[in-house]
RNA sequence: GAUUCCGUAGCUCAGCUGGUAGAGCAAUACACUUUUAAUGUAUGGGUCCUGGGUUCGAGUCCCAGCGGGAUCACCA
């Protein structure tokens, strides 16, 4: 039995109430809607009224002020909010009041959804407003709404538990109506990015979700069974391997947003599930890459900000292309004083210990490297940059680099202190990809738990041949956060994972 | 996974060295025909996260658990 509190026994006593008075809580039939909350405080003026004198309107009641015989409610709609006003004798013509005494000054409650038909009016205080001359329950809210009151831009009482937020969106999104706004940028700027490609002649595909062996990163998957096959599989941790086996089959640019799913820890930064935005382009390197990026994040900052400058936090981020580039081991130099380019093993292992990075001894090379670089170098490149040319041995997908031995013609885009992208000229070359996957088992066998498995499909792919292509993954969650200003990357999913809710008596339990 | 902070009415919060559980908003009732955090008067509403312990007595102190945040580790 669910547990009620006070008010939501008298909200279901009202619904009751309004049954037997003949309403409908939940009326089936469509409410045609002329005008939104926004149109209506944008464009209503004196002059225009005519186009205002038969407005049908819709929207949640977010607060009512009652006067006695008239009364004035906040009326929220996906626009925004408008003031409507309600008189008594207006909406009850005849000798009967009980529409206005009983249904609307006390059947109806913050939270109702209903439908008014009235003209536009602006009231003595300056306020634009709807006069309703009829009102129409649409649906009864049956749990009370936190009540959120605003004053000069200021706002009292607001819901601030992120508990409530995450597992609650859609009451956050009733009561703080700028959430709405963050998932609006976000997918006007994953609309921005889709137009860009398609505008260059991209083709946007999809490929498997569920992977019997989960290749393209280096990560611990999710595992799961598929019964009629009687095989494990993997939720995708990347779709890099299956993009490059459209690349083989002939298409020269394919993209898509893949949703992939790593599990590991959870922070301001990683939830479970996330996407990246992953394309490959054939014919091309990774200088070319790092100038279509730069132009593209140019592009979705204009398109969200009207500006390249991006406030973050207490920062602005400059999104003008081009970005800097800097080498990993220059940035080593830079940020620390020393000179790792040359450095084996051994030289990478002591270094850390001076540098008091913790290491292991499952790392190689390369992950010694990307070490140094991520404590000591990271943090540092709030505006973007690209840092360019990793050590071979962290980039087992990256074709070796055209001049500098030991290096991969690799780069990482920086901004804000975090990796926002990763991107490589491809390996294409099918004996040198076996062998880096033969150097991954090595390290797994070294206890690396996130060495890459070998994909004997994936090699047999390049062994007809793949042309020269460039790659890249785009972090979409994180870009998101940054140009929405979000610390957490909770606050740019709609549904962030959770811990399931304990409610009294279930036992959730599945078989699979 | 580790450390740390938090959990009191529908919401935001107070509750001191342990002594009958508080406010504002929301709700209920009444008044009020241009208010806007409307106002005035009155009323109801609590598993103080859960379970143990100490104590004559626990919202408060101790232990364990549950849930959330932050930091760290892994990672994007």
């Amino acid at each position: 039995m669910q547990h009620l509190s006070e008010q939501e026994i008298i909200r279901r006593e009202k619904r009751q109430e309004l049954e037997k008075l003949g309403i409908d809580p939940y009326p089936a039939d469509a409410f045609p809607v002329t005008h939104t909350a926004a149109e209506i405080k944008k464009n209503f003026s004196e002059e225009h009224k005519a186009h205002f004198a038969d407005i049908s309107f819709a929207g949640r009641i977010m607060g009512i002020r009652d006067m006695g015989k008239a009364s004035f409610g906040v009326l929220q709609d996906h626009s925004g909010r408008i003031q409507i006003y309600v008189k008594r004798d207006d909406i009850c013509t005849g000798e009967d009041k009980t529409l206005y005494n009983t249904v609307w000054k006390k059947l109806l409650d913050i939270g109702d959804i209903i439908g008014v038909k009235g003209y536009g009016f602006i009231t003595k205080t300056g306020e634009t407003s709807i006069h309703v001359t009829s009102f129409t329950l649409l649906s009864k809210s049956l749990k009370p709404l936190p009540v959120v009151k605003e004053a000069e831009g200021q706002s009292f009482d607001a819901v601030t538990d992120p508990e409530f937020k995450y597992r609650q969106r859609y009451a956050d999104m009733i009561i703080n109506p700028q959430v709405r706004d963050t998932f609006a940028k976000r997918t006007l700027m994953i609309n921005t990015i889709r137009d860009f490609l398609n505008e260059h002649g991209a083709l946007e595909v999809d490929t498997p979700v569920l992977q019997s062996i989960p290749g393209g990163a280096a990560a611990r998957p999710f595992i799961t069974h598929h019964n009629a096959l009687d095989i494990p599989l993997y939720l995708r941790i990347a779709n890099e391997l299956y993009l490059k086996r459209l690349i083989v089959g002939g298409f020269d640019w394919v993209y898509e947003f893949s949703r992939n799913f790593r599990n590991e820890g959870m922070d301001r930064t990683h939830n479970p599930e996330f996407t990246i935005l992953e394309f490959y382009v054939a014919y091309k390197d990774y200088f070319w890459m790092m100038n279509t990026t730069e132009n593209l994040l140019e592009q979705v900052a204009i398109a969200l900000h009207n500006t390249t400058d991006v406030p973050a936090g207490d920062k602005v981020l400059n999104f003008k292309a081009p970005f800097k580039r800097v080498s990993i081991y220059d940035a080593v130099k830079d940020h620390t004083g020393i000179d790792i380019s040359e450095m084996d093993e051994a030289a990478l292992r002591d270094t850390c210990k001076k540098l008091h990075i913790e290491t292991t001894p499952g790392m190689g090379r390369g992950k010694l490297v990307d070490s140094i670089f991520g404590e000591k170098c990271e943090k540092h490149y709030i505006q973007p940059t690209f840092i360019i040319d990793y050590p071979v041995e962290m980039s087992p997908l990256t074709k070796k680099h055209r001049s500098k031995p030991g290096l991969v013609e690799r780069f990482e885009l920086m901004i804000n202190g975090k990796e926002i992208a990763n991107a490589y000229s491809e390996l294409n070359d099918p004996v040198d990809q076996r062998e880096r996957f033969e150097e991954q088992v090595k390290l797994m066998e070294r206890g690396d738990e996130e060495a890459m498995f070998i994909d004997h499909d994936f090699l047999r792919a390049l062994e007809y041949g793949m042309p020269p292509t460039a790659g890249i993954g785009i972090g979409i969650d994180r870009l998101c956060m940054l140009l929405t200003n979000q610390p957490s990357i909770q606050d740019v999913l709609f549904f962030p994972q959770m811990r399931p809710e304990k409610r009294e008596g279930e036992d959730l339990k599945f078989e699979i």
